[in-house]
RNA sequence: GGCGCCGUAGCCAAGUGGUCUAAGGCAGCGGAUUGCAAAUCCGCCAUCCCCGGUUCGAAUCCGGGCGGCGCCUCCA
């Protein structure tokens, strides 16, 4: 596969790299990202409806393309990210009701605990996030352009989209409305179609409503991407994403209203993140089998809250509590986004052994060089979004042994990534980064100071692409946490009291009591690390 | 019933026509290092669900099985 990853060919390329390659859902085609306007991405994904808090599945979108926003505005690109927020909606307004609270309520409460999630998870790279309440105007307009058009038509205060007007409809998904076996719903009788959809639907008594030229009412679910994706992108962008299990309905009726009202693509690339399941039962968490499940233990609970306890995967913030963020985030990405991903305490653990490895690494790097592998937050905070480019991470090897490993090293990722962003297959090469960055640190003897000052250059230049390249992932970006609260000072006073004694009783040859205060300690969670310049300590 | 996806070592997982007698991680096993450990380094650990076909050549393409999963219900 031709790449433009040798470092003479983009030295002398333009800006943006041409060989990134972009699987559509709808085409089923893998074809190099062509943009509408050069050098400028759109990318709109479908984000949540926010009636409950969220749950580890409705990260994975925010998460993989948040890293796609990393990559590409890495590669040159200046990109555009919209997430929606969907803030009306039946399910909004049962829960309203439920609590007692307005609806707005219930949505400014949940999407603040969206949002406090992405940044834990470290999704900070979106542009706009607009909300359904606060484009109606927007959405009215689009739906009385349908009507005009003959697309759609109203019946008794609701207006439906005519599914029979729309020659391609069903091209996302393959299939045909004559071929569907559901009824229609609770409105069926209104409709010309069983598989005619709501643009707009009329208020009930007690319903939060909006003026329209249809009377008091609300928005149909699919609407408002149509209408918000054409306010802020415009009529045909670049990429449209969400989870797969959105392509139907939804993503097939955003096609039918966009492409029907402007007679133009909506978006020419359709990307679906594949779904998470639970590890230890059928079906995707938070799904239609957890809902069945929950169905027929009787539960009084609600079906969410009886996902958490039966899957443990429930809330995010307990999850986040017993995991970090980064961690969440690298299980994440270590599977390609388009693969379902199994949910398993097990494997978040996994991935934390995995990336304990370059912890690890971290505390040498800072024993050599004398500062932290981590950017100092002030470098950072300006601009967080991109830590380099990719013309600027080239690497000049000059015939260093080292470098000219790692320069391989980023090529083999930098391709990974450039194949529809495999983040998986390229998260392997970061290990091979850091096994060569650890071999040369004993080969060396970096940590006894024995390196030359070429090789401690070397050195030093092949661990800015480790952190260039795992910038991409959005990881590794803050110092972790060890240890906890004001009493650091004081911890560590004892743990060097403990271990002044413990020298002293290795000095003797008392092996019996060193033994004794690392096992002591270690059971307190204190992880002793003998080495010749003397002994490490942290928490584990 | 219709439309799709998936099946690679004990586990997770990349690869989707030749460089694959198949990356990487976790776990495990040997060795170096260590007073013993820990960490690190070196080494070991799979012929790709089954059967048939296409091809000079298949984990990769086609057909048929078996197994798992999704959508067709306003679920990311």
């Amino acid at each position: 596969m031709a790449t433009s990853t040798s470092p003479s060919a983009q030295s002398t390329a333009p800006a943006v790299t041409a060989a990134i390659q972009v699987y559509d859902t709808l085409t089923k085609t893998k074809r190099p990202l062509k943009t509408v306007r050069p050098g400028h991405v759109g990318i709109y994904l479908c984000g949540p409806t926010v009636y409950k808090e969220a749950h580890i599945g409705h990260m994975v979108g925010p998460v993989i393309f948040d890293t796609i926003s990393r990559f590409l505005r890495y590669s040159g690109y200046d990109v555009e990210w919209v997430v929606n927020i969907t803030d009306v909606d039946d399910k909004l307004i049962a829960e309203s009701q439920r609590r007692g609270i307005p609806m707005a309520q219930v949505a400014t409460q949940m999407t603040g605990d969206y949002c406090a999630n992405l940044l834990e998870m470290g999704v900070d790279q979106i542009t706009h996030m607009p909300r359904a309440t606060e484009n109606m105007n927007e959405i009215i307009a689009f739906i009385g352009e349908l009507i005009e058009q003959g697309f759609a038509y109203e019946a008794e205060g609701d207006v439906f989209f005519d599914v029979a007007r729309d020659a391609e409809y069903g091209k996302l998904t393959n299939r045909r409305p004559e071929d569907q076996q559901g009824e229609g719903g609770k409105a069926a009788t209104k409709k010309r179609n069983p598989g005619d959809f709501a643009l707009w639907k009329t208020a009930k008594p007690n319903e939060p409503a909006w003026e329209s030229p249809w009377g008091q009412g609300r928005p149909g679910w699919h609407i408002e991407c149509s209408a918000m994706s054409r306010r802020l992108l415009g009529k045909t962008f670049d990429i449209h994403g969400g989870g797969l299990d959105l392509t139907f309905p939804h993503h097939e009726n955003e096609i039918a209203q966009s492409e029907c009202c402007h007679s133009a693509p909506m978006a020419n690339y359709w990307m679906h993140n594949g779904l998470m399941r639970a590890g230890d039962a059928a079906g995707k968490v938070g799904g239609k089998s957890d809902r069945d499940q929950a169905a027929e233990a009787g539960e009084q609970a609600t079906v969410d809250t009886k996902i958490s306890r039966s899957k443990g995967a429930g809330g995010l913030r307990s999850l986040l509590s017993r995991h970090t963020g980064e961690r969440v985030r690298f299980f994440l990405l270590r599977t390609h986004y388009r693969s379902t991903i199994v949910f398993s305490e097990e494997g978040l653990e996994e991935a934390g052994a995995a990336l304990d490895k370059f912890y690890t690494f971290f505390e040498r790097y800072e024993r050599i060089m004398g500062r932290p592998f981590y950017l100092d937050p002030d470098e950072t905070k300006e601009d967080r979004r991109l830590i380099t480019r990719r013309v600027d991470g080239e690497i000049e090897t000059a015939g260093d042994e080292l470098l000219a490993e790692v320069a391989k090293l980023r090529a083999s990722y930098l391709a990974k990534m450039d194949d529809d962003f495999n983040t998986g297959g390229a998260a392997s090469d970061l290990f091979l980064l850091v096994n060569t960055l650890n071999r040369t640190i004993e080969q060396q003897g970096l940590e006894q100071g024995k390196g030359t000052e070429a090789q401690k250059a070397a050195f030093a230049r092949a661990s800015e692409t480790l952190r260039e390249l795992s910038a991409l992932l959005g990881i590794f970006f803050k110092p972790i946490q060890r240890g906890g609260g004001g009493n650091e000072q004081a911890l560590a006073n004892c743990v060097e009291l403990l271990l002044t004694m413990r020298a002293e009783a290795r000095k003797n040859k008392d092996f019996a009591t060193a033994d004794r205060i690392r096992n002591d300690l270690t059971a307190a969670g204190i992880v002793l690390e003998d080495r010749k310049e003397g002994t490490l300590w942290k928490v584990g």
